[in-house]
DNA sequence: CTGAAAGCGCTTACAG
DNA sequence: CTGAAAGCGCTTACAG
């Protein structure tokens, strides 16, 4: 094991100041033509590579992001991964990822919060719902911070409608004759209450009311964001009697489990049953799924640039950014 | 915008050196408690947080583990890195990812690699399908690096038995009395040969000869490993004449693309084709879709804990772990 | 148990 | 165009 060459060790091999190797190599401007390209030779000689910690230590800069989400083998956030993966490296910059998937978790992420300082120049947040509380925490890591699928006051946000792209959803399922529409929500997810799906219900019930149906309480189920949850809550939903004829899930992800449900139990999809999703997941046209999609890992993308935007996002004023929803209507959904 | 606290300032307000400051602060021994306790109870009132990368370049450890995969959108790698994730983040790590999709990063990758060093005190390659050249390179990086997926000489590894995996997809379709079995593969994935296919491919071409088939080369056909292409591929398979009974596809997204085009075509499956995938992705089960099961979020972990073992995996040998496939039979699949 | 000092490997005014 | 020197904010022998 070898140790490996520093900028002395170039320095001392070309002959000139540890400086102007640095000035050399990384381009700026003040080096004369023939020093820096000796510099250059000899750097690659050496094999050197700057060492990026302490670069960034001395420039004051981490050339880092950190994103935090639920959990990263969940659709939603790997394609926020996606997104903001290319952006930021095409920019140079490095990603650095951090799951709060538990109460436990998020504490601690909460509390080592400050120590973000010194590890990224910004941070971006996906379903994290954070209380003002806890938004007052964030603010402590001093760190540029845009949020995607909710907003925080204070920081820069990526979102969309969801009060209007349940009302799409809700709408079309109406449109078709529909009366009893389900509705599977996912209030509990983490232990944590979000917006989301209440501002999702809330388009959910105003298009009924708006229709003239009133909303049944009994049609309103926990699928916990999860396929398997999803298929749980079909189940329960098909007992009743007479059961609902239509269902609106609040993500692709629980609309294929009770799609797989239902026809496990032997229903016909849509024609005992008309099913829309929420995302617009990958697998959702293999699925015949009708859903709401989102441009998910395009938000990923905004977010990152929203980070690494030309006006260094460090000084900007919080910006939001809204993304447009859109039905995509396939083979799930049927007249009544 | 104050200043943030730095070590000094905690030195100086409860009246002693930095050293001392930075043992109470680390739970190193040799403190007094009364000293450690009126250095926390300093530290806290001045909302001191140590800076990250000061640390990590005067102790000479990053604390940081990069991992690469193609694209972070796909099932698979969303999978590792939430099982590498968890592992990491519980031994205080941080994980820093980078997508290496197209030949282009893949290059910039290699070129920049030596840069890692510094950066990470190792790295998790997932699906690179190295060189023996590539993998030279990333030796320059002198930092362990374990393989998921795949096997580099010099390199830890976790993997399974692929050659295995295909067998038992392939046999169980022969035993349900299928002859024209197809195989969808995915040999072009980003333009770089992948010993994985090959080695399924054997797989599936030994068990039909034990069951003296003889495999029919237009029965061989290209998925892209991913949903689209599955889609596609089918569409060509089924225009065959006749077409084939039965169709193994190399991952679930392929075979999942396959079972939508199909029935969108108006085939039955399992009817008129049995699918068998490969993965057991998390919608595999809500599209009853039979496959090989390979446990890929623990393949994560596993490369994780490889890195973060007790025995620093910096001086450790290589090591190779080898994981359990097992197939899972759904509804996809009936006799001929 | 504690401190003074060197050092981690760079960058950045400041001078010339 | 180039260099000497201070500094980024910590950690770690070494002494006591």
């Amino acid at each position: 094991v070898t140790r490996r060459a520093t900028i002395d060790d170039v320095a001392r091999a070309a002959g000139v100041s540890v400086a102007t190797v640095s000035r050399a190599l990384r381009n700026l401007p003040n080096v004369a033509p023939e020093t820096r390209l000796r510099i250059q030779a000899v750097a690659h000689e050496l094999d050197y590579e700057p060492h990026a910690q302490a670069a960034r230590l001395a420039s004051g800069k981490t050339m880092t992001v950190g994103l935090v989400a639920p959990l990263f083998g969940l659709w939603y956030a790997s394609q926020v991964v996606a997104g903001a993966e290319a952006v930021l490296s095409a920019h140079g910059y490095d990603l650095l990822v951090h799951a709060v998937d538990t109460p436990d978790n998020r504490q601690r992420f909460l509390a080592g919060a400050s120590s973000l300082r010194g590890r990224v120049d910004g941070l971006i947040l996906v379903d994290f719902f954070a209380t003002p509380k806890q938004a007052g925490r964030l603010r402590t890591v001093h760190r540029p911070v845009v949020t995607v699928g909710e907003q925080i006051r204070g920081f820069s946000s990526v979102t969309i409608d969801n009060y209007a792209g349940a009302a799409l959803a809700t709408r079309h399922l109406v449109s078709l004759g529909h009366h009893r529409i389900a509705l599977m929500t996912g209030t509990s997810m983490y232990g944590y209450s979000s917006p989301v799906p209440t501002e999702r219900a809330r388009g959910y019930r105003a298009t009924l009311a708006d229709a003239g149906i009133e909303a049944d309480p009994a049609l309103t189920i926990d699928g916990d964001f999860t396929t398997e949850g999803g298929a749980r809550a079909t189940e329960a939903l098909l007992e009743l009697d007479p059961h609902p004829t239509a269902l609106f899930c609040l993500s692709d992800e629980m609309a294929m489990g009770a799609m797989g449900r239902a026809r496990a139990l032997g229903m016909e999809v849509p024609g005992d049953l008309s099913i829309v999703g929420f995302d617009d997941h990958d697998l959702a046209e293999a699925f015949g799924l009708t859903t709401v999609r989102q441009p998910v890992r395009s938000m990923g993308r905004l977010a990152a640039e929203l980070l690494v935007a030309p006006t260094p996002a460090l000084e900007a004023e919080p910006t939001e950014q809204h993304v447009d929803v859109e039905l995509v209507v396939r083979g799930s959904t049927a007249p009544a």
